[in-house]
DNA sequence: CAAAAACTGAACCGGCTAGTTTAGTTTTGT
DNA sequence: ACAAAACTAAACTAGCCGGTTCAGTTTTTG
């Protein structure tokens, strides 16, 4: 088997990753240099070439890692009880808030962005990972309501697309891009109002 | 006033601009030197340096000047007749539609997020430029619809991002990460798709 | 035509960066 | 205890880039 050599290793392996990713959260993937990860994680340079073979691919284990947890966050968006859609509606979208305006979340979308062009992969894997698995994922319970006749949708994943492109709007946009937010009042408008958007869109006629 | 120097001279500055553009559309800011938008341009280096401070300041001017245009767009954006609610909102769609998607208006926008954090200022003047702006000519048309008791909505601004953000969804989130995107059909789905939704969600009452 | 303004091309500076090398130290496994 | 593996610190290579300078040329302007 593969084993992971000595735990000494390992462990500076894991302190390269942590260091490198808080580094280039903070200031970019360009702005980030290799010198300053080491630095950050009380490493030699020399150690950091031992693990990674250059600076593109410990790039891209970062964002692999980091899709991973994005992977299990989009898993764990759920809702327990399902009785009234609008109350998982509501649900859901909060999650969902949360999570898109996360800042590291932003952050690493803003570096797959800034980089899709140079890493096209890695905006696939980012792309599966986290947006696509997260849709899915949300489109099932979007099933469990049409399935308890809650909700009416012949296509759940376009209605999901809708819902969760409703709830991106302005807020979103404007946290990409690193400007003044607005308020909690603001942002709880949007969500009231994706909700009762689809609500009435896709209420089962009587 | 202000006199643009001699004809040479702003014949230079032009070409600089449009050098540094295509440059910077292509290969992004940083992965852009000076010295490779002066042989675009034709031009030497010092005179670059004659033109503009500093590389930020070009970026800047460039950024500024696909913001008039992006401004201009947005004035555009309009529906001459307003008789229909379903047909209006189709037009509004596809015009947008076929902005966001534009090959230069995403790599500008990649543009600013990527260099967000470092041109906040720049962020700003896109968003006001682009986005609001657009918002706000496009509220009108939703206005009029409701004017004419075409559509019942109390928030035309709310609206409007829901009718955006709709249309964005995965399509426009694909193709900003440089993936490959759905065909036509698809397309023209996601547009049928918000149109319907905001129909059902903003029907006049009876 | 002559002075002033604008431009050229190439050399140059200072600084930064990815990545390598080396010689020596610490840790690990047996 | 001892050899192999992992790590360190620091120097070093080689290259790129933003920005400046300067001596000389072209263009504009009055």
């Amino acid at each position: 088997m593969l084993k992971s050599c000595s735990a000494r290793s390992s462990a500076k392996r894991s302190a390269i990753l942590d260091a490198a990713q808080r580094c280039f959260l903070e200031h970019g993937y360009a702005s980030t240099s290799m010198d300053t990860v080491a630095a950050t994680a009380a490493v030699s340079k020399a150690t950091i070439y031992a693990h990674f073979q250059s600076k593109d691919q410990l790039f891209a284990a970062i964002i692999h890692r980091r899709c991973d947890s994005l992977a299990c966050a989009a898993d764990a968006l759920e809702v327990s009880e399902i009785t009234d859609a609008r109350a998982t509606l509501t649900t859901l979208a909060r999650q969902l808030m949360s999570m898109l305006l996360d800042g590291d979340v932003l952050c690493i979308y803003r570096m797959v962005v800034a980089e899709s062009s140079r890493h096209a992969d890695l905006a696939q894997t980012y792309f599966e990972a986290g947006p696509t698995r997260g849709k899915q994922r949300l489109s099932k319970t979007l099933d469990a309501l049409v399935s308890k006749g809650l909700l009416q949708i012949d296509d759940t994943w376009l209605a999901m697309d809708q819902f969760i492109g409703m709830l991106r709007g302005e807020h979103f946009h404007r946290a990409l891009l690193g400007l003044p937010a607005g308020d909690r009042t603001d942002l709880e408008r949007t969500i009231e109002g994706a909700v009762e958007t689809i609500m009435r869109a896709y209420a089962p006629r009587a």
